[in-house]
RNA sequence: GCACCCAUAGCUCAGCUGGAUAGAGCAUCGCCCUUCUAAGGCGAGGGUCUUAGGUUCGAAUCCUAAUGGGUGUACCA
């Protein structure tokens, strides 16, 4: 349900009548619950451009407003706030519908866009390390979100697996005679052994850069030891994305060298447009106001990640006829994406109508708020991470007796991924996030756990009550008020968290609701003799309601549920 | 050097187009379980929103400058 709209329609309606003209009406919640539910400041700007009061004029318009539907009362506060107040039958009849609809009252979108999301974006010559996890997260939480909403999604894995390391990798292969993925388990480990070689071994060094050379002419043998190797790397990453589940398959990946055909053609292109400068023997495009070029042919006639990334700009426009394109990667590349943005939109090779959208995020801090690395100063590989992630979770739950071995292992998958996944999505996407083990598995404050035990919480309770669940909503109390509105926010909640490409939103709001929740359990008693049975069933009903947002908020998050913690 | 980003409670963070007394959680201190999962709830204390100017009826939010921190900056990705 589009709630805000809704409200927003009836100000602009009053408005109207009042003959005042406003660009745009828009209602927000109301900050304190003296206020009302909603407060609408729009009447103070107006003030001086129509030379009144503008308490008089917020007096005038909310004598128009309508407070026979949605809204039952109205009023004027302050130096000209209006403070509304939503009819509790009204509400109760929304809830209702909520409860009925398959999609937790949200709709698809009528104006369905196309919109590419890239992310991930693993190195095939290395494992994933704690560098790729905000990517992967984020970005498939985008995706799950955008599909939900009824866009038409295509995920996008930009793999890298092209470039100079990769002749080192080839050679020390076929140095070391493997075929098998046996030997090659710990890619770590056969990077680092390989650049040892490259490092100690002249011979060696020239091998791995003949091998560059052979695996970009083509030649047969190479490139089979390159697609065997990326093979292998690509099953490591698939691991890890099982792990987290997280839905990017084979499919998804449009690796750097599916580029390679379309490299020349840009070049040419922004030769035709006029767009490139030759300078210092490297083919660039100079922009205003920048002293640096963007470099997209060096002077050895290679290409560059800058040519890659317009190459994939311009297939994503062309082909995949994309409206929106969302890369989620890191913050520290805003000034290259800034740039290829601008060249693919000012030399046609994007339409000037499709959104290019970098979806920028910080870093991973440890606790010390330092780069989060191993006690050695390596990379934390990703695997390990999240193995840990489980172990520590399954060390948490209180009351493991409960739960049979099997039932224990999921159990700690869903709430040690969950706990990884949130922690990441709940903050700000664009600063930097203190990675913390002890806050993101507590019990308390805005975590997974905390949701998934107000689910678990609820699904409780229909397991003590096998009866018919009513499908008639009674507010009669101030919390089942709040709640059921916030339960109603939830379509309004996800748009705009789509809008902005911001899962934060999205977890606030869910620790809301789950909070509302835990309130209304604590005052309004469900299953108590003396309860009624209307409103037994109303409460049932709203609790019931209560569990498929968190559910469905979560799903979008790529976190999951469990009936009993 | 130049450019970009960040600065809110002891800590971790919210704060939507500028709006009413700046909100959560953790930590600290009280209270509530023979009663639907207490992994919960209720309450208390804790703030010159880095600083100084400016715009405005009104600024944590917009503008300018300073300070502190981070990042990027020609042939790696």
């Amino acid at each position: 349900m589009k709630l805000k709209e809704h409200i927003n329609t009836l100000i602009a309606q009053a408005l109207k009548q009042a003959s005042i003209t406003v660009d745009k009406v828009s209602v927000t919640e109301a900050t304190k619950p003296e206020f009302g539910d909603y407060q609408f400041n729009g009447i103070m700007p107006l003030a001086k451009t129509l030379r009144r009061n503008p308490r008089e004029i917020a007096e005038d318009v909310v004598a128009l407003i309508d407070t026979t539907d949605a809204i039952s009362k109205v009023e004027v506060a302050g130096p000209g706030f209006i403070n509304i107040w939503l009819n509790p039958l009204w509400v109760a009849k929304r809830v209702e519908e909520m409860l009925q609809g398959e999609r937790v009252g949200v709709e698809i979108s009528t104006n369905p866009q196309e919109v590419i999301v890239d992310y991930s974006g693993p190195n095939m010559a290395k494992e994933m390390h704690v560098g790729h996890l905000r990517s992967t997260i984020i970005g498939d939480t985008l995706a799950n979100l955008f599909s939900f909403l009824g866009d038409s999604v295509v995920r996008q894995n930009h793999i890298g697996d092209w470039g100079t390391q990769f002749g080192m990798l080839i050679a020390y292969l076929e140095e070391q005679s493997v075929n098998s993925m046996e030997n090659l388990k710990d890619l770590e480990e056969f990077y680092k052994s390989a650049k040892k070689r490259f490092d100690e071994s002249e011979e060696f060094a020239l091998k791995a850069r003949d091998y560059v050379v052979k695996i970009q002419s083509g030649d047969a043998h190479c490139l089979r030891l390159w697609q065997n190797f990326i093979d292998i790397s690509l099953q490591h990453c698939e691991e890890v994305y099982e792990k987290l589940s997280v839905k990017l398959t084979r499919d998804d990946v449009r690796a750097e060298s599916f580029y390679n055909k379309r490299l020349p053609q840009v070049v040419s292109k922004l030769q035709e447009s006029g767009a490139l400068q030759v300078s210092k023997g490297a083919k660039c495009v100079f922009l205003e106001g920048q002293e640096t070029p963007v470099i997209v042919q060096k002077g050895d006639g290679g290409y560059l990640y800058a040519t890659t990334d317009l190459a994939s700009l311009w297939y994503r426009s062309e082909v995949l006829d994309a409206n929106r394109v969302v890369y989620v990667v890191d913050a520290r590349q805003a000034e290259h994406f800034k740039q290829v943005f601008r060249i693919s939109k000012e030399n046609g090779l994007v339409k000037e109508s499709t959104n290019l959208e970098h979806i920028a995020f910080g870093t991973m801090m440890d606790k010390g708020g330092k780069p989060f690395k191993t006690r050695d100063g390596g990379t934390v590989k990703l695997i390990n991470l999240l193995d840990e992630a489980v172990i520590r979770a399954k060390k948490s739950i209180r009351e493991p007796q409960n739960h049979s071995e099997e039932e224990l292992n999921t159990l700690a998958k869903t709430i040690g991924i969950g706990a990884i996944k949130y922690a990441d999505l709940s903050i700000n996407r664009e600063s930097n996030y203190i990675f913390d083990w002890d806050k993101m598995l507590s019990l308390e404050g805005n975590t997974s756990l905390y949701q998934q035990y107000a689910y678990a919480r609820i699904m409780s309770i229909f397991r003590k009550y096998d009866g018919e669940i009513g499908s008639e909503i009674i507010i009669a109390t101030p919390i089942e008020h709040t709640l059921s509105i916030a339960l109603l926010r939830f379509e309004d909640i996800l748009l705009r968290a789509s809008k902005d490409a911001s899962p934060h939103q999205i977890t606030t709001y869910l620790y809301e609701v789950a909070t509302l929740f835990m309130r209304f359990y604590e005052q309004n008693p469900i299953l108590k003799e003396e309860i009624d049975e209307p409103t037994k069933q109303s409460r049932l009903a709203l609790a019931l309601l209560t569990s498929k947002v968190i559910k469905q908020g979560l799903d979008i998050l790529g976190i999951e549920v469990v009936d009993r913690i």
